[in-house]
DNA sequence: TTTAAAGTGTAACAGTTGTTACAGCTTCAA
DNA sequence: TTGAAGCTGTAACAACTGTTACACTTTAAA
């Protein structure tokens, strides 16, 4: 799965001048090796922290959506960003490398200098941040339907929302059981009675919703 | 339960001069009848909409913690304010009045010019969109537990966090169960059981973890 | 084309949770 | 003190989901 926050891209090249950032920022750059532990559950979170390049491990919920477990995360990409204007600013997991990684730091002071001088930097933190908060708002909506066939419904409905009532999902059976935080026999059954009772076709990864009246009945 | 946000209470006197906001400030404010829906599932969010008077309802995750269902909104507190920056600005649900409210309304790209100037302005809206962020994380953690027992671990590890191994809950067993998103019976079967292995002793509202180790095994 | 790996459909059974019901206990106000 | 209302403990049963197992189909690589 990939890990892309493209609005992030930008800050490969912070503070070098290449894109009108100012070259006075405050900043600096930490370099870790492999299956290294470079921030605690619990540290304080006083910089907004970077990935440049490498990748690390943390619990926290997945950006692609499947459930807590491990997050890989892939430069570049913020570390927890959130978490730097909370009440309690506090990591709130373990953050492992999983090879050599490079961390680009920047003070909170700092960041507030930018946020204020540089629109396009807060535009950017912002709108992270605000995805990240919708993204976690729906995966909260998905999982406090508790029946399977009501997260069904609930994401096929979301799905035809976008698209059609006729639609190709990118997971299949297996990691949508994932996504949904289900065994996948559980699901493979939900599903086979909503086609039984004429709620949703199925052929292969193209779904097709034959009754939206029944499907919204299941959301309760 | 109350639903205070203390950083927004300032904006009770946005743009009358007395705060410190500047007096040119571009801002309607809206009135509206009881019972009225006011944003619908899926409105263009172009605007920070502060809730200034009254109380409204919504039905995404509630403030306090409870599951889904119907939200209740006290003013003052932003409605949605994250969905202002994200990449589908588009409210998430119906909001209906339950009195007559009074909504101040900021054109977006007034927030933008408010955030670069007034940086108090800036850092309560970050404040207030990270402290969602943190809260909705640590539901989410909490809600990818599939056990009762497990959440309640989870729950009960948390407190003793920042307390000691010995606390008082400000909940019932009734609001826990609701908290848990689980029925109040399973809640006081799960307890019993744990309990009885002598994990936990229980008085009142008053929870002692008697083995953390044990606590921690049931996380998984 | 062949073959191994991955994905899917299904079934039997176990385990957990929800539902409903009721009795005992607390709390708080009249 | 005495209700009345709310809270808690418990039980029997229903409903749903997880686990395990296996056969079948599809996919992708050799």
């Amino acid at each position: 799965m990939k890990n892309i926050d493209p609005e992030w891209n930008n800050f490969r090249n912070i503070g070098d001048g290449g894109d009108g950032f100012p070259s006075d920022m405050q900043y600096s750059i930490k370099f870790h090796g492999k299956n290294e532990v470079i921030f605690r559950q619990g540290d304080l979170c006083d910089a907004l922290n970077i990935l440049m390049t490498g990748s690390v491990k943390t619990e926290m919920i997945t950006e692609n959506g499947n459930l807590m477990g491990i997050e890989i995360i892939n430069a570049p990409r913020p570390l927890a960003p959130a978490f730097l204007f909370s009440g309690n600013n506090r990591f709130p997991v373990d953050v492992t490398t999983l090879e050599e990684v490079e961390v680009l730091r920047i003070p909170k002071d700092e960041v507030i200098r930018l946020m204020t001088t540089q629109p396009e930097f807060m535009q950017q933190f912002l709108t992270h941040n605000a995805n990240r908060t919708q993204f976690l708002t729906n995966r909260l909506q998905l999982l406090s339907i508790k029946t399977i066939k009501g997260k069904i419904a609930h994401f096929l409905l979301e799905q035809a929302g976008e698209q059609g009532d006729t639609f190709t999902l990118n997971r299949n059976q297996t990691e949508l059981a994932d996504f949904f935080g289900v065994a996948r026999p559980s699901l493979a059954r939900s599903l086979s009675e909503m086609i039984e009772e004429g709620i949703i076709a199925v052929n292969k990864k193209k779904y097709t919703i034959l009754d939206k009246k029944k499907l919204r009945e299941l959301l309760v």
